[in-house]
DNA sequence: TGTTAGCACTCAATGGCAACAAGTGCTAAA
DNA sequence: TTTAGCACTTGTTGCCATTGAGTGCTAACA
C-alpha cells in the first residue's frame, strides 16, 4: 500500500526525529538520508503520508513528525531485529549471574540494569505466585515480646514480618494459634489462604485469643507484601530527561501512580506472548500520551508468567530497545527456571 | 542593638515574604502590617537594616527580602513558641498510637506524618543502635535450599535476610557455622561484631566451609541493612512545590543524595540537644542554599539518640514548624521509651 | 505522468523598543 | 526625626519587525 519511496521516507523521518528530537523538513531529509529525489518530490510524498495519517505537523509550516499510526506501522512492519551491543549483553548476563538470595532480587536487578542501559524507566514484574501453595509458617521467637512470622511457598517465595506481642498474651495462646495455622492453612494455595483469612480464620482466632485483631492485621500485611513485592520500578527520575516537556504536575502524578503499584499491572495489560509495543494514546491513559511502553511477558515453567517492560518517549529507537527487552525476556526465563529447579530438585 | 521599630519591620518583612513569596516594599509593608510610620521612614529603616546585613534586595530597585543573617536573628531572638494546631497534635498522637511491630515503623511513620502535615520533606533517623549487643542469631531453614538468617539485638532491633544455599554445602557444614557464630559473636556489641566480620571471622569460616565467600557477603548485607534501615525520608517530591526555582538537575542531585543515605547523617550533623535551625548556606552544601533544616535530636533512655528533621524553603514559617518538630521530638522520645520498656520488662 | 524548480506564504523564534509598575535613594521642608 | 516629593532604576509586558525553516502550489520539464 505504501511505495518503496514512501517507506524509506517514513523510516528516515522516524530515525531523524529520534536523533534530533525536532520536526523533520524536506531539506534535512535530503541531506541526512540517501533518498534520491528533490525536496519538492519529498514534500509531495510527505503530503500523501500525512493524508494517510502516518505523519503530522506541529504547526502549519513546520516539518513533519511521525504520528502514532506512523510509529505503529513502523513497529509492525519496518522494524528489523537489531543486534544487541555485545557489551550490553555481557553486562546483562553478568548482572543476572551473581549469586542471588531470592527470586525477587533477580527481578529487581533486571529492572535496574535495563533502566541503566537505556536511561529510560524499567518495570519488572515477578512471575505470578498466586497458584503457589503455602508450604509452611514459621513462628520464630526473638525475645520475650517479639516474634517473627515467616511464610514460605512451594515456589520458593518467602515473606517475613516482625510482630510485637501484646502484653496480655501468654505462650499457650500463641501455641494454639501456631497449631491452628498449620492445620488450617498449610498446603492450601495462596488464594485460598487469603480467602480464609478474610472469612473463617478470624473467627477461629477469636475463639482462642483475646486480642485477635492485631494478629489478623499482621497477616493481611504479610500477604499485601507478598503481592506488592513482585513489582519493581527503576529509573523513574529518567523521565525528567527523556520527556522534554513534561510539566511538574504530570511528573508527580505519574511518579505517585508508580508508587501505588496497584494500577501498574493494569497498564502492563494483556500479557500476550512475545513482545508488545504500545505507543502514546494506545496506553489508554492521558498521563502517558508522550510515552511508549515495550513489554515482554516471560514464561517460567511451574512458576508462572512475569513481565519485563520499558517505558520511554514515543520517539525512542524502537528496534534497539525491542531487542534489548527481548534479551531480558529470554534471560529471565532461563535464570528463574534454573533457580526453581535448584529448589525443587532437593525435595 | 535593633530598635523596636526595626524589629517589627524585620518581623513583618519575614512574615510577608513567607506569605506572598515576593520581595516586600515599603508600601506593602504599611498596608499589611500595623507599623505607624510613613513609607519614607520605613525606607530609611530598611536601608539601616540592609547595612547591618539583615535584609537584601534582589535587584537595585526591588523590595527587600530577609538575608540569612536576618533569618538567623529572627529565629534566635524573635520566634516565640507557636501553639500547635490541636488537630495536628491529635493526628500525630493518633498515628504514633497504632500498634506497631518495630521501632523502625514508628520512626518511619513519624516522617510520613511530619511531611504530610507540613507539605515539606521530613527526615527521620532512628535511635542509634551501635552500642547495642547481639543477643542472638537464628538460622531458620525454609526448605532444602533456602535459609533465613535473623539477627536480634538487646534493644529489640531485628534484621533478616534470605539466603539460597550453594548446592555443595551439606547440613554439617552449616551446623558448624551456626555454632561458630553463636560462640564467637553473640554477646558482643554490634561494632565488635562488625569488626570481627571484617577480620578474623572470614578466616574461621573458611576453615569449615568450602564456599565461604557468599556466606560472608550475606552478613555484610545484613549489617548494611541494619545501618540504613534507620533512615527514612518522606515527601521528597514536595521539593518541587515549595522550592519555586529549582532546576531539574539540582532536584535530581538532591533526590539521589537522599537515596544514598550515606551523606545524610552528616547533614543532620552535630545532634546538639534541643532544636537546631540551619538556614540556607549554613547547611554547608551548595545544593541546599535555598533550603532550611529544622532538626531535633531526641533521647531515648537506653536506646540512644535519634533525630527528626524537617527540610523546607528558607522562607518557611519557622515558629509554626519549630513547634511542630518539637512535638515529634517529645512524642518519639516517649513512645520509644515505652516500647523499649515493654521489651525489657519481660526479660 | 511523475518529477522538479521556483515562488508566495505561514508560523515560531528572536530582538529591540516603548510603556508601565513597583520600588528605591535622596533632598528639603515640617 | 519624620515625611512628602521627585528623579531614577529595574523587571515585566506587549508590540512590531525581522529572520529562518519549512510548506503548498503552480508551471515547466523529461
Amino acid at each position: 500500500m505504501l511505495t518503496e519511496r514512501q517507506i524509506s521516507i517514513l523510516k528516515s523521518i522516524i530515525h531523524l526525529y529520534t536523533k534530533y528530537g525536532q520536526p523533520v523538513g524536506s531539506k534535512t531529509l535530503i541531506q541526512e538520508s540517501k533518498i534520491a529525489a528533490s525536496s519538492a518530490t519529498i514534500r509531495n510524498e510527505m503530503v500523501h503520508l500525512e493524508e494517510m495519517g502516518f505523519l503530522k505537523k506541529t504547526h502549519s509550516s513546520s516539518g513533519r513528525i511521525p504520528s502514532i499510526t506512523g510509529y505503529r506501522y513502523y513497529v509492525d512492519y519496518l522494524v528489523h531485529p537489531h543486534k544487541v551491543d555485545p557489551e550490553d549483553l555481557a553486562s546483562i548476563k553478568q548482572a543476572l549471574e551473581n549469586p542471588f538470595k531470592q527470586i525477587d532480587e533477580i527481578v529487581m536487578t533486571s529492572a535496574e540494569v535495563l533502566s541503566h542501559l537505556t536511561s529510560y524507566t524499567a518495570i519488572s514484574l515477578g512471575p505470578e505466585i498466586k497458584d503457589s501453595k503455602l508450604t509452611g509458617f514459621r513462628f520464630v521467637p526473638l525475645n520475650e515480646r517479639q516474634l517473627m512470622v515467616i511464610l514460605v511457598t512451594d515456589k520458593g517465595h518467602v515473606e517475613s514480618q516482625n510482630f510485637t506481642l501484646p502484653q496480655q498474651m501468654n505462650p499457650y495462646e500463641l501455641e494454639k494459634v501456631v497449631r491452628l495455622f498449620n492445620e488450617e492453612l498449610v498446603g492450601k494455595s495462596l488464594i485460598e489462604v487469603f480467602r480464609s483469612l478474610k472469612t473463617d480464620v478470624p473467627e477461629l482466632i477469636r475463639q482462642h485469643i483475646r486480642t485477635a485483631e492485631n494478629m489478623i492485621g499482621l497477616f493481611d500485611d504479610l500477604f499485601l507484601k507478598a503481592a506488592t513485592d513482585r513489582i519493581h520500578i527503576e529509573g523513574r527520575m529518567n523521565m525528567l530527561d527523556y520527556s522534554n516537556d513534561l510539566n511538574i504536575e504530570q511528573f508527580k502524578s505519574i511518579y505517585s501512580l508508580m508508587d501505588g503499584k496497584h494500577d501498574l499491572p493494569m497498564l502492563l495489560g494483556s500479557k500476550q506472548e512475545g513482545i508488545t509495543v504500545q505507543i502514546g494514546k494506545e496506553l489508554d491513559n492521558e498521563l502517558f500520551e508522550q510515552f511508549s511502553l515495550i513489554s515482554a511477558a516471560y514464561e517460567v515453567e511451574n512458576l508462572g508468567t512475569g513481565v519485563i517492560a520499558l517505558l520511554g518517549p514515543t520517539s525512542m529507537p524502537y528496534s534497539k530497545m525491542i531487542s534489548l527487552v527481548g534479551v531480558f525476556q529470554k534471560e529471565l526465563s532461563k535464570k528463574l527456571e534454573a533457580y526453581y529447579h535448584d529448589i525443587d530438585d532437593n525435595k
